[in-house]
DNA sequence: GATGAATGAGCATTCATTCAT
DNA sequence: CATGAATGAATGCTCATTCAT
């Protein structure tokens, strides 16, 4: 039970690592609710006191991974926007959401079934909210496109599940099985599909902005 | 139990319903592992012993929601593409997936969440794999009309993504507000662009070979 | 659920024997602690609210159970010693003893059972006491056989010990596998060796009464 | 988990001690299913959590107690006839039984009881079976003695009924009231008692049947 | 920093019993 | 007499968290 306390200084940044692989090993795949802290205890080899000197509790231990994890994405999907023409701006922010799903998918898994589920305790809820000024961003920054004419208009609450919905329901489905083939495979197509949905040129362009087609 | 669900005396037909409304609408607030059965029991109105008396253990009853919600959900999902030509079919599955959202925001975000979180016990694992035969089915309805053109030839595992994908993503968060106008408003670009996905014509005429272009 | 209702008058009997039968079954088994009357509802095929209009509760249940069995074992075994002489009376009382048990095994098994339970609920605990008046009419009709010398004089307590101890420990083992041939093998030995603890001859006739051998 | 049983701090084992012994008051009076952990909460002082900290349920804590019990119980009985001649290691077996009993009543009660009861649990039950791997060693013991006539030939089931009979019976008895004196009086007959049973010289010298005669 | 014993509120579930039909 | 829905106290057990060593 325990190390053979050697490699001292290393060995506290080693320990929290290992608390923090065997929360987000389980985490993504029971849960947050559903993951004791023993569960967490015996994958990470540490002791109960131990996780509860390294993290505050449980919540705050989910917290982490949480910050962590949607940071992380988050920046990468805003650098694949960055300085680009809307059209490829949006294919390579889809290319990107899959690409990072592939490197981390227990982390992804967890985001995903984070922030789907309604009830995450009062604090991860705050997180979540702050996390998602991201919407906000996102919108900034199609703002202008949109005002050009070279994004398509919409009604705003849309655009996010348009450029999000088809890669999230991919990416949540892909990570079941993970199969690195499948992937590979609807990666472009993807973000081809998804471009499609907001260049102007897939609407009419006459009087009829889009928003009440013929039905 | 011989439950022929015919000659059931209407109190406890009551009773049985009150139990299902009162668990629904915690598992659909606070998720199946933090609600408790004493919640359900204020909630109903029913006692404790009653409770176990209609529905054998939290999970029976969860699983009784969640087969009740989707088999209603997929069967009117599929009375929506039944003998219609592709670009309506899809689109009118769109507008009806939305539609039942509106009507069945508890039972929808139950199932949303039930069928997006991993554990879910054994039972219900087992249900979800069942009640997703009807990826299949759709797979099926499509083929005819991807082999004659009508419908763009794409990865097979992405055209649930690119269907389901925006709009559930744009009914997972309509459901945290829930504001009619937004979805009145939604209801119809929403069903437009996911048909854009889908038409042939959005893509380039060529070999009819969209699928792994660099475009 | 439940009989057709035709032949009505015995009908009532044969619900009542047929409760009387299955939780004899079960408590046999199980022990009256761990047979729930829903064990006894489903073995006897009657519903709940009948086993309660036939015995007010459970324990009066087990109790009619233990009257009705221990009577019938006293019964028997004291006819086997009425107007006999000491030798064959204790022989043929171990022969009976055996032979009842062979015939009443699920009976058999909870007699014993209820008598070795410490813990049985207050009633049961009274009706214990009161069908042991018998340790005494045993050894009223002992006594003028010890003071005219022919059967052993002994610690008063141990006759029944003596008596009893070696039939009841075998019978108790033979319950497990209920393996006829073996039962039959016993019966005489196990009458002629219980004799010889109280048989006169066995011991040393001098001054040392038998109480207090050598050693 | 790695119960070397040598390092183990006072502290603990104190606290682990005063659980069994608190189980062991409760199961040996009241019953294994009769007791709750709550009784043994109260009777030790130790919290629910630290029980099951100690116990990994109210089953295995029973069943600690029986291995314990009836471990030491058979060493005892069998120390008493090592390297002894028939008669005086039978005698000695019984006066060890009842011994031992006089100085565990509780612990005794509760193995009594214990082995009586026909539903223990699967743990239990199998423990118990394994337990008596005993009256197979006991008979092992007795058959050199048999072959060479120094203990009379009598069916094989018969033996442990006919040693342990008379002294369980008797020490279940006693349990109840547990008076001294009863003991101290008993103890020599019975010993005397039960070697007369095994006594070659009991029976009929004759062709050495003693097994099923009409006597 | 690490360990693991201890805590106790909380939870799902059981079960004898009641009672309206 | 029979039925089975309803009741609610009781129970075994879980688990996040604390704290002495």
């Amino acid at each position: 039970m325990g190390e053979t306390a050697s490699y001292r200084s290393t060995m506290t940044e080693t320990r929290r690592q290992a608390i923090l692989q065997a929360a987000l090993k389980s985490f993504s795949t029971k849960g947050f609710t559903d993951t004791t802290m023993e569960d967490i205890r015996q994958l990470s080899g540490a002791s109960t006191g131990s996780i509860y000197h390294h993290f505050e509790n449980k919540e705050k231990l989910a917290f982490a991974l949480f910050v962590e994890g949607s940071n992380d994405l988050n920046t990468h999907l805003f650098a694949a926007i960055a300085d680009k023409q809307p059209r490829e701006a949006i294919k390579d922010m889809v290319r990107t959401y899959v690409d990072w799903f592939e490197q981390n998918p227990d982390l992804g898994q967890y985001i995903i079934q984070a922030s789907s589920t309604e009830y995450l305790g009062p604090k991860l809820q705050e997180l979540r909210r702050t996390s998602e000024t991201w919407p906000k961003q996102l919108l900034d920054w199609l703002t202008p496109f949109i005002e050009d004419g070279s994004i398509a208009r919409l009604p705003t609450h849309l655009y996010i599940s348009l450029i999000l919905g088809p890669c999230r329901e991919f990416v949540r489905r892909w990570l079941r099985e993970r199969i690195p083939a499948e992937l590979k495979e609807a990666r472009e197509p993807l973000a081809e599909a998804t471009w499609l949905m907001l260049a102007p040129s897939s609407y009419p362009a006459k009087k009829r902005s889009a928003i009440s087609a013929e039905e």
